[in-house]
DNA sequence: AACCCGGGGAC
DNA sequence: GTCCCAGGGTT
């Protein structure tokens, strides 16, 4: 499959016992415990596998638990509405993995009469399903034989065989794509997919690698030469920049003011106080856009957030309404939040907090 | 504060 | 084809 290059020193006995190594590895010390392996359906695994993509096992697992008791069948999801399904997804991160869910369970349920396809091409063209992915699902829920590359497997080829560089570079992931291949049994491929992944989470780990209890050590280039912290090799420093915004908090009553974000871009699809600039005019931002005329605001303090490109800073501001033009707020879009009233929309982790010390302060 | 991460989409 | 974007938790 890799055309034996030198990007591959493995030969091809000694493949056929990686794989028998991985397998029988995962039968003692692997997870088999874990909720979406039982039972280890389609819907389970697909949506276990959008969880777990950016996000470690033990974060997703109330998560979850959570998705699973309100969306029990993929015809549940298909039927949601999306604000819910953000609402599950609320701090969980990456939220176009949510609207992706959503989007192709819909899609399975009108392509497909509602049935879980079996055909890799055909879960490549849902969203949110890449090669990984799919081959993910179908080898665990299925048996079928594919490859899978996330995380955890990637660092265990790229140490195994020291393969240079930062593994989302494109020549980089082909020669991974390429070994992660070679290595696939045609035999028993979910026990070995499982297992290489438990083998990444709980030996071969980022730091400090537990190569003393790892059945792959003798044949590891990266620990032949001592030298497992270099692979895989880290994201290029780069410096972030610093974004600034001010949250409004507005409050009527006990709800405070929420509008959408636009699908796309950061928190795409959920709720969030209406920001502006720090010099903004916010008095008549109110009274414009939102018909709202409020009384003295209070600066609180700054909070940062940081994304994978930037820092945020976050300046709140509290203001209470004092009065409102009628039918402003009647457009879709906006929404006088209450935790405690059936409010369900998905929100940022900051937001969430931010909510939450609102709550407080008035208590 | 640095590090990790699958897929979509812009280019 | 190749890079940039996205959001939390963990260390």
């Amino acid at each position: 499959m890799d055309g034996n290059t030198a990007t591959s020193p493995t030969s091809a006995p000694e493949v056929d016992g990686f794989a028998r190594t991985v397998i029988a590895w995962h039968a003692r010390h692997g997870r088999h415990d874990l909720p979406w392996q039982n039972p280890a359906t389609p819907y389970r695994v697909w949506v276990s596998e959008i969880m777990l993509q950016q996000t470690q096992v033990a974060t997703v697992i109330p998560y979850f638990q959570r998705f699973m008791a309100r969306f029990p069948t993929l015809a549940a999801l298909a039927g949601a509405e999306i604000d819910e399904v953000l609402h599950l997804w609320t701090g969980l991160g990456y939220y176009a993995r949510a609207r992706h869910l959503h989007q192709a369970a819909r899609r399975i349920d009108i392509d497909h009469g509602g049935r879980f396809p079996s055909a890799i091409d055909r879960l490549l063209e849902l969203p949110g399903i890449g090669r990984s992915t799919a081959g993910a699902i179908l080898s665990l829920a299925l048996g079928q034989r594919h490859p899978i590359l996330d995380g955890n497997v990637k660092r265990v080829l790229a140490r195994y065989h020291a393969i240079p560089g930062w593994p989302a570079r494109a020549e980089v992931q082909r020669r991974l794509w390429a070994l992660a291949e070679h290595h696939t049994p045609r035999q028993r491929n979910a026990a070995y997919n499982q297992g290489l992944m438990d083998l990444g989470a709980s030996l071969c780990i980022r730091v400090r690698p537990r190569c003393g209890r790892c059945p792959l050590a003798a044949g590891c280039a990266a620990r032949r030469l001592d030298r497992q912290s270099q692979f895989p090799e880290p994201r290029p420093a780069r410096v972030k920049p610093v974004r600034r915004t001010r949250m409004l908090l507005l409050q009527r009553a006990d709800r405070v003011l929420l509008v959408r974000r636009p699908p796309a871009g950061v928190w795409g699809g959920l709720w969030c106080p209406p920001e502006c600039d720090l010099e903004a005019d916010y008095v008549a931002l109110c009274r414009r856009q939102f018909g709202l005329r409020i009384g003295p605001a209070r600066a609180w303090p700054m909070r940062r957030h940081t994304f994978s490109h930037f820092h945020l800073e976050i300046h709140p501001l509290y203001a209470s309404v004092q009065s409102e033009d009628p039918g402003v707020m009647d457009r879709p879009g906006h929404l006088w939040y209450n935790e405690h009233s059936s409010n369900r929309c998905g929100l940022a982790a900051p937001v969430r907090q931010l909510l939450q010390d609102l709550q407080e302060m008035r208590a």
